[in-house]
DNA sequence: GAGCTAAGTCAACAGCTGATTACATAGACC
DNA sequence: GGTCTATGTAATCAGCTGTTGACTTAGCTC
């Protein structure tokens, strides 16, 4: 991967590497199917820095995963109402394609208690509270995670299975039906 | 299945029980956190049966896996299309809380490629061509696979997550946004 | 350039996992 | 009752995994 400090030795620098390809291993293969020598392999160092520097495998991922869904809960924190759909899912696709964590992609790969209940947390943060407030109505939060629920199926089906229509749509029709079944969860009646 | 007389030593149902005992730890756990022990420790006989009756643990997982999805597949094929997201959802979401593997909830847990193209062709079958031939008209399988990516995401968020509000709503709330989210895709236009 | 500290490597550990082999026995058949 | 085979167990193996502690070395300070 891109090597941005040209220097040598640099502890930062490397953390951050490997907070790095944590996040993309975590998201392509899961947490149980990714070592410690693969993570420290794409990164090109030595495995025993991961517990020196995150003190164990799971401490990294946990870390990891709580960089991750910022620019989502940005996303519904400023974006109008109706441009949210298609905003959140364009954001949660990126996530997933580019390798960076993200709640929604990471919905789909994680069995480890910890990493699923930080989750948990950031969902409830991020749509629960963040969107249902906005949202308001009947059944806010329900219908703020049920618009997370379906970006992160889609995710899933996508990336993890490899649905054929799903990934052979184009974003815009892909974001026109994502807008279209939105509407009645935007509603609050 | 009828299960006959009580004999101590049935390979028949000795083959049947493993089976069952890898749909719910695989559901329960994923593929790569199901140890071979587990499984034969749930039936209550020894690891080596495994081997012996389905040659390793991953042909075991691939047979339990090949095994679920019918129902949904029925439903599909026979209920009244206005019935088919509640009907769906109330399969998928009765599947993953008894434990029977579904691909739905399966479509969450897995990271095993071999059974990951196993649960993609079943969806195929089942949404792509099975439902969209149903639907008709502009994207068929695209708006089926849609439908599906949402029950997936209830499921996984529900069941994996843990997201309060999904947990928190009875099915018939829950089965009235389904409901509406999924009138777009039914419609042909 | 000598010395020190942080950054990184190396080798080995203990535990777990899937698989294999040799062995024991229930239960049907004659 | 004796025998034979399918059914099941126990012991073990080889490989992988996360973690650890001892060692090496780059690079700053004086």
């Amino acid at each position: 991967m891109a090597q941005p400090a040209p220097r040598r030795r640099d502890a930062a620098a490397t953390r951050e590497a490997l907070l790095q390809a944590a996040r993309h291993l975590l998201a392509e293969r899961g947490a149980t199917q990714t070592t410690t020598r693969d993570i420290a392999a794409e990164v090109g160092v030595n495995q025993a820095l991961i517990n020196r520097y995150f003190g164990s495998k799971e401490s990294l991922f946990v870390e990891a995963v709580r960089g991750g869904g910022a620019s989502v809960s940005e996303l519904i924190a400023t974006s109008p109402i109706e441009h949210l759909p298609e905003g959140i899912l364009r954001e949660v696709l990126d996530a997933s394609a580019s390798g960076r964590g993200s709640s929604a992609l990471l919905a789909g790969v994680v069995n480890n208690d910890t990493i699923t209940e930080i989750i948990r947390e950031m969902v409830e943060d991020t749509f629960t509270r963040g969107l249902g407030d906005r949202l308001g109505g009947d059944d806010a939060g329900l219908r703020a995670e049920l618009l997370n629920a379906l970006v992160v199926g889609i995710a899933v089906m996508r990336e993890k299975i490899g649905s054929q229509a799903l990934r052979a749509a184009d974003f815009d029709d892909l974001a026109k039906y994502v807008r279209r079944m939105a509407v009645p969860l935007l509603a609050d009646d």
